[in-house]
DNA sequence: CAAGATATGTACCTAAAAGCACAGTCATTT
DNA sequence: AAATGACTGTGCTTTTAGGTACATATCTTG
């Protein structure tokens, strides 16, 4: 295929740190690959949809979320660049249809592979394998944590956690994201997300504005959300 | 090793369905296997703990769940024969600890193997690791599938259709557990299931003994539990 | 049988989360 | 600048879940 070496290139440049890994089966996988492009805002799987395509992101963001029968949401993971789509695995793999919805957070670019392309790869690498074995057990690792955190953790440590991790990425800088789509993320509504924001601000830990948010003292959001572990991005 | 016939047969009696994807493998795995047994009740992975050993359950069952700083507890998954461990897996796949608590709940058998061997029996057979990532995908579906629940199901509902799953495996036969155990599986506290399962009496779902539970309607208890899918056992 | 230990029932209270209704507020488009 | 739509703030109510504190019941074991 033509665009083998153009895949080639972008998958090197971008992830030099799975070179090493993807190096003895590269061409013969990309070989029989094709480049995928989705725009922002495609929804890439549906609840109980079956796929039958394996999918590797390279760039952009997915994010996989679970719908409530009341309308809200919760994101159970986002798929980021060098992340294998394990949803698309256990289609393939298993005999169920998805267990959760995704859609695309931005453009997406990516390798994907036919079925029968799969197996052949999964077949050739240990190394890679070997790598979708490590990212599926970080995954379920995850989804664990996030167990626990939804049974047991109150919605306003939750929140804090999740806007310092969210200010951790953006070294400090504001956030740009609306009430809603924090709730989203959480699985909880819009209502409780203004509230607890509001309160948080009267705490000068953060400071509100329109579609944004302002990072005004990390010790005071940090004193809510120490002892908590990462689950979002 | 001198007990590798041994755990061959049995291995082969006990899943015959597996028989012939073990097949390739079984012997090179085997000779370099030990099995291991360990008593009802006995703790086989703390949390942040790591694991040396690659576990394959042929008898009894295994809790994994997490812990609340409250002191609740909330049931993840059950490890059962014929699976495989998803959480040493974890600790020998990646670098990080264990993310949850493992407790045998009745009497253990099961394959166990160093990291070592483990790695060479995941070169030797594809149809191994095939069957690994697999185990890994239901996992992960699985975990996904009770995050929603947590997150959007009423208690109620959850302990309904729990119960239900319960009548299904002892075929209509009573259910010994205690309200705290099922409060343990659930994430929530005695008093609570107390209360739910009173009310379940009342609405002629059940009948409550010490120690039991019967079964009354089964129609009645699946009004509750219906459009709920299977996460517990 | 007496004495623990374990299991259950429940009345009462608090707190967390959600739901509703609506009033503002800001930004973009026409 | 008026209109429209998206976003935010908040008072009020209800529901759900949890916590306390006992009372009672049933098992187990010496």
């Amino acid at each position: 295929m033509n665009t083998a070496n153009a895949i080639h290139e972008k998958l090197h440049s971008l992830y030099p740190e799975i070179n090493s890994l993807l190096h003895p089966i590269s061409n013969n996988i990309l070989e029989s690959s094709s480049l995928m492009r989705a725009p922002s805002g495609t929804r890439l799987y549906r609840e109980d949809q079956r796929c039958d395509r394996f999918m590797w992101l390279l760039e952009g963001s997915v994010r996989v979320y679970k719908n409530s029968p009341e309308g809200r949401e919760i994101t159970l993971y986002r798929v980021n660049p060098g992340d294998v789509c394990v949803l698309s695995l256990q289609s393939l793999l298993c005999d169920e249809g998805f267990p959760a919805e995704a859609v695309a957070e931005t453009n997406l670019a990516g390798i994907s592979l036919m079925q029968a392309d799969f197996d052949k790869a999964l077949d050739l690498s240990n190394d890679f394998h070997r790598y979708l074995l490590k990212i599926l057990s970080q995954r379920i690792g995850n989804v664990m944590r996030l167990v626990s955190e939804v049974a047991f953790q109150r919605l306003d440590l939750r929140l804090a956690c999740l806007m310092g991790q969210l200010f951790e990425r953006s070294k400090g800088e504001a956030i740009k994201t609306t009430h809603a789509q924090l709730a989203r993320e959480l699985g909880t509504t819009r209502e409780m997300v203004s509230r607890i924001l509001k309160d948080l601000e009267h705490q000068q830990c953060i400071r509100l504005q329109r579609g944004e948010i302002h990072l005004v003292s990390s010790e005071s959001l940090d004193w809510f959300s120490r002892t908590r572990v990462s689950v979002h991005y």
